[in-house]
DNA sequence: GAGAAATGATTAACGTATTTACTATCTCTC
DNA sequence: GAGAGATAGTAAATACGTTAATCATTTCTC
């Protein structure tokens, strides 16, 4: 057994090597690839959306669900909470929520819809279009840092990849937020 | 312009395609594979936890985050507090609440640290232990679904290249959980 | 070896997300 | 066109995470 493990070195990363290797040695599991290959994702998805948030957003005053809203309103915008939740993958009471201090800040636009009465239309600001591109200016440049360690071409296998890995999805029948 | 766009179509997922077009034709940013490099990390990994999460998870009466303590104390236990927060990426109050519960429902034991008094070691019961390996099974399972539909080449290929985004994080001043 | 500083765990205060319940409007059916 | 049901947005209750403050112990320094 000896010094096999090496914990002083055991951090968040690497220690999807260490339950790779438990898994195979200690637990007869089937499928060890497929929890190596999902663990790497999360946590590759965990720590580069933990940094983008540390370095672009929060010193803006903005978190993380926060910038996510502007950016669909800024790309898909004007549209309806409802449409706003699904793109961005949270509860309508979330939207409604995080609306109301961008509103109040000048960012965001909130009026009612043309044909339901019901409806509501959210749309960026002059100001808060400003701010979406110095923003997101930012917000890329630190994207590109992360992503210029691989060549163009292993970036586009990587979508490639995960676009497999998703569009296949309804094979199986998963459970999707409502 | 005509239907160019297709609203009823738009979901979570080809959003992403979305954002791509709008930032590349409307704006005029470099580095436009960078964002949709991370965006498609980012939703294809939020997708994957959401569907494991309700599948397997909450059916049992365990949240993601109790599931991913279990897990490291499973793989990497007995061990400190401190340890298991770094190893789960989350703070150490949210592992001393996350516990508590699980301490009470018999999953988890606190037993006081040897050599030092302040300390204390988190290791999984005897039911624990079994309720792990009941539980891993069918998340393994579950795991194997998403990821049969890439071949074992393409997942390593995939687990290639997230490592190498990953590891080569230190080129840059990135922000880490402390 | 006594006092200061540091460290581990917990608690308290707070922010933010989710689910559930509610209100208003719209649509469908007869 | 009146009533049942569906839908949009919000509000209330709850869950769960974070950071900051606290307590106990240990380590460092003189």
């Amino acid at each position: 057994m000896a010094d096999e493990e090496r914990p002083a070195e055991l951090d968040f990363w690497s220690f999807i090597e260490l339950a790779h290797r438990r898994l195979a040695t200690e637990y007869g599991f089937r499928h060890q690839l497929a929890t190596e290959v999902l663990l790497t994702l999360n946590r590759a998805s965990d720590l580069v959306t933990y940094d983008l948030e540390s370095a672009v957003h929060r010193p803006r005053g903005l978190s993380w669900s926060s910038f996510r809203l502007l950016f669909v309103t800024w790309l898909a915008g004007p549209l309806e909470p409802k449409r706003a939740a699904v793109l961005t993958g949270m509860s309508r009471a979330a939207v409604s929520n995080l609306s109301k201090p961008l509103v109040a800040d000048g960012l965001l636009e909130r009026s009612p819809g043309e044909h339901d009465g019901r409806s509501v239309l959210l749309s960026l600001t002059e100001h808060g279009h400003r701010t979406m591109e110095e923003l997101f200016r930012a917000h890329n440049e630190r994207e590109y840092q992360w992503t210029s360690v691989l060549s163009e071409t292993e970036q586009r296998i990587l979508v490639m990849l995960l676009n497999k890995l998703i569009t296949n999805r309804d094979q199986f029948d998963l459970r999707e937020r409502s």
